[in-house]
DNA sequence: TAATTTTGTTATTTACAAGCAACACTAAAG
DNA sequence: CTTTAGTGTTGCTTGTAAATAACAAAATTA
């Protein structure tokens, strides 16, 4: 996350928390399935310091880095459930108070990155 | 995510798929509560243009930008059930195999990034 | 319709994420 | 105790994530 980001560089505290327990997560699930920090890097294909980065929440760590560890684990169904549509009981309120506004798409929108 | 990474470049498609329906979800969540990208991106703390990249789950983009705009729209919750400890079947099974493992800790950890 | 708002695109700049190497510390295994 | 494996820490280098600015193309509102 390169550049000073406020969000990066002092993130609201809960979404430190959030991380932080994140990070134990990933650590627990590695350790129960006695994982070294370094084979769950080579088999995501990064260098051992970023899931040492991850297991302490760091912040400006990729996402790609998270859901990367947790699909090592076999655990990345769990974020299928994250902000759910269907779940969301609030945004679907508010929906309902108007009509259901389109989002304003592009006629195709590239996804190369 | 600086530096060629394997899970940065070219997530598995597991992962590839995994963000791009969070990203989804958040632009669901944002619409239905009638912010604009800008908008959300003020309250983060970031610029309009980290919004849309979430929002097209990009996966080099870090951490704390997702869960931010999570936090901000209200959802940061649904983070708590992700690789839950006490929900990981597969993991606990392994430890019940073996006496639990402890990590190999430090006399004191330093969290300051 | 026109005016406004929102989002997408491109280009440029810059601070840092992630790679690597070397070393220290810890806790198991022999 | 000795050896080995796993993890933490520091310093350095490099490619790039994110900021900014300017413009274009949609969608919404009047």
């Amino acid at each position: 996350m390169p550049r000073p980001t406020k969000i990066g560089r002092s993130p609201p505290a809960a979404v430190e928390e959030s991380l932080a327990r994140l990070g134990r997560n990933i650590r627990t699930a590695r350790l129960r399935r006695k994982l070294p920090q370094g084979a769950l890097a080579e088999r995501m294909g990064v260098s051992r310091f970023v899931v040492a980065d991850l297991e302490r929440g760091k912040p400006t760590t990729g996402v790609a880095a998270y859901l990367g560890a947790l699909w090592v684990l076999g655990l990345l169904g769990d974020m299928r459930a994250v902000a759910d549509p269907d779940r969301d009981d609030e945004g679907k309120a508010l929906e309902r108070a108007r009509g259901p506004r389109r989002a304003g798409l592009r006629r195709v929108l590239s996804d190369d990155f």
